[in-house]
DNA sequence: CATCCGTGTGAAAACGTTTCCACACGTCTG
DNA sequence: CAGACGTGTGGAAACGTTTTCACACGGATG
């Protein structure tokens, strides 16, 4: 049954020897193309299976150059959205045959030039990428040149090419109403790595947008650095600079839940003392004492809506660009009106602070 | 500067080509492999880079059987704390060119049979598994005869295969001992998908047998369906049966945030009515209201470790199995004595409940 | 009986590399 | 000056496929 660990690679050629015949009848049994006698299918059929062969994918390649091979570009799994959406990617390819090449950027616009280049090195036939800075990437427009299929994750649409994506300027409008509904004036935006990522500046415009609409004076910008957002006391001495503020929107729902709990340091209360709002819609929101209000996205239908474009165009259809992904506000208990107190109040310090000085004190502090 | 788009894929010879050499000699040039004089140098290196030449992988790795390529299957990127493993594998692998092949299984043992198979089709060098039942794999057996070097992750040693782990047994120990500690009595080990995984396995066996050490009974085994484990309300039912309960180990930390909703969704308090410690530390449980009690580990650590011993043993050191990777017991306030009425009591009904009779009630409510 | 066709077959080219080998130069040694 | 040696060099083989091409064989058609 068993064969012995032959530490030798078994080629098509072996097959042949032992069946006794071409190497293109070989070829032609074991992959069903081209005709071939009941006999020779019958020997070479067995030989196969005693040998234990399977063909090897490289020469294939080499020869068609067709790699069966897709490769993804992602900031990093170690987040879950990304990493919800390569596995989306996944289960729309597995399907497929082809496998996933993953290289991550660690949100280094440079190193995802070069992530890029290897890919492209390596032969994958299409590229799903979620980048730094898509607008210009140098190994981006080599991909383009050379004529390989793209899709991108995430991203807004940018020069033609298509990409999966919820609205995010959209979405932001939609929790600004929400806040002006209820009756919010003063609101801030917060974000990581703001700089480098044209996901939360859609939102954040988008955010001031609505709010400019609804008559609300702008919202105060906060970026925050990776110390600030793992350090519920920085993030609780920095909210406390922001006098007269009711309602915050965070850019993930990470950043919403680092916000509560250091509200919590204060001794303040959500949404009593401060209304939060997040983004993603991650799973656990729903299970906290003061469940989180947030924009549900389905990053895994990113994935999988990314990986259909893509195949779509590598057999040639050209598709055209997808309608964005819907997103779903999801009620929570940390959304509620302000104190009356604080309500029409625009008196008291001008609003929005200005950003540099934020940062400014924080660093003295 | 930039050139022009030309769909023809440029190969060496057309470096070797323009600059008037043999392919023999472009390939030294471009490689510093072998003697070459700076006047071939300088022409070679001015074709190249007027050509935008770049070597093709697939054709490298067919001549030179080093396809510069490692396997990594895991059940899920859904799942965070395998998500964060493979970028630990990543990263360890970014600095060595090798790039990442991923498959996933889906908690599914025929699939990820599958996978290990194609994975070894495209000529990878190296494998880094988390299976669903490795004990007993043809994949894997193949892939042993084969001499491919493997390197498991999260699986506790089995048959002298190389694995990256926190020793789960113990960790659970640590977990059973903290609870006697404080009074717990009447404790519980909830579980998700229990027969698929060792590594839950190997933690209740090791919950059960520091329970048993230090004279407790038995903890009651509670096995939950996705639905279960998805919906607080069905969870809380489930906890409503058992009688007595003080202290519950679920087998990762958003089970226990979710058995910390149900116990809400009861009326009751943790830690004052149950007393609840998690598995894996993610960082979320840090920022609840009432911060998680849990078994600090770190997937990025292990998946860095199994990519490095992989690499270690591609280049023929055979490397011994690492020592388990350290767990931490991160305290919280999730975790306190019961309340006094609870202390040393065993009379009442028997425990543990037999995990049947629970699974046959829940079919019934 | 000469042709034509369809079916099954295998040799060989091609895919893009690396590397072995042989060879053509010089320069140094005896 | 004959030989040995070192340095660059390019042709060609090899890696494992797929596919083109030519051919051989038999049966049907003129």
């Amino acid at each position: 049954m068993t064969h012995v660990s032959s530490r030798q690679k078994i080629t098509i050629k072996d097959v042949a020897r032992k069946a006794d015949c071409g190497i293109a009848t070989a070829s032609r049994v074991l992959n069903r193309s081209g005709p071939t006698s009941a006999e020779a299918r019958r020997r070479v059929e067995e030989a196969a299976r005693e040998l234990g062969f399977s063909f090897s994918a490289i020469g294939r390649a080499l020869q068609s150059s067709r790699s069966m091979t897709i490769g993804c570009l992602v900031p990093s799994l170690a987040n879950p959205v990304f990493a919800e959406a390569v596995q989306g990617v996944q289960e729309a390819l597995s399907k497929t045959g082809y496998q996933l090449l993953i290289a991550s950027s660690n949100y280094d616009g440079e190193a995802d030039c070069a992530a890029i280049s290897t890919l492209l090195d390596k032969g994958v036939e299409g590229l799903v990428l979620t980048m730094v800075a898509p607008e210009r990437s140098a190994a981006l427009d080599r991909a383009r040149a050379r004529g390989i299929p793209l899709s991108l994750m995430f991203h807004d649409p940018i020069d033609g090419l298509p990409t999966a994506h919820v609205d995010n300027f959209e979405a932001a409008r939609e929790v600004a109403r929400r806040f002006a509904d209820l009756g919010h004036r003063r609101t801030a935006f917060l974000a990581l790595r703001f700089s480098s990522s044209d996901r939360s500046r859609n939102r954040y415009t988008g955010f001031c947008d609505a709010c400019r609409a609804c008559g609300l004076p702008d919202p105060a910008l906060i970026e925050l650095s990776e110390a600030e957002a793992n350090t519920p006391e920085l993030l609780a001495t920095l909210l406390g600079k922001l006098d007269g503020l009711t309602a915050i929107f965070a850019s993930n729902d990470f950043l919403a839940i680092a916000v509560q709990k250091a509200v919590r340091l204060r001794g303040k209360k959500v949404p009593q003392d401060l209304s939060v709002v997040g983004f993603d819609g991650i799973e656990i929101g729903r299970l906290l004492d003061v469940p989180l209000a947030t924009i549900e996205t389905a990053p895994d239908a990113i994935g999988r809506q990314a990986a259909q474009t893509l195949l779509d165009l590598i057999q040639g259809k050209d598709c055209a660009q997808q309608p964005p992904l819907p997103f779903n506000f999801r009620a929570g208990a940390t959304l509620a009106p302000p104190r009356p107190e604080f309500r029409d109040d625009d008196q008291g310090a001008t609003w929005p602070p200005s950003v540099h000085s934020l940062e400014t004190d924080l660093k003295q502090g």
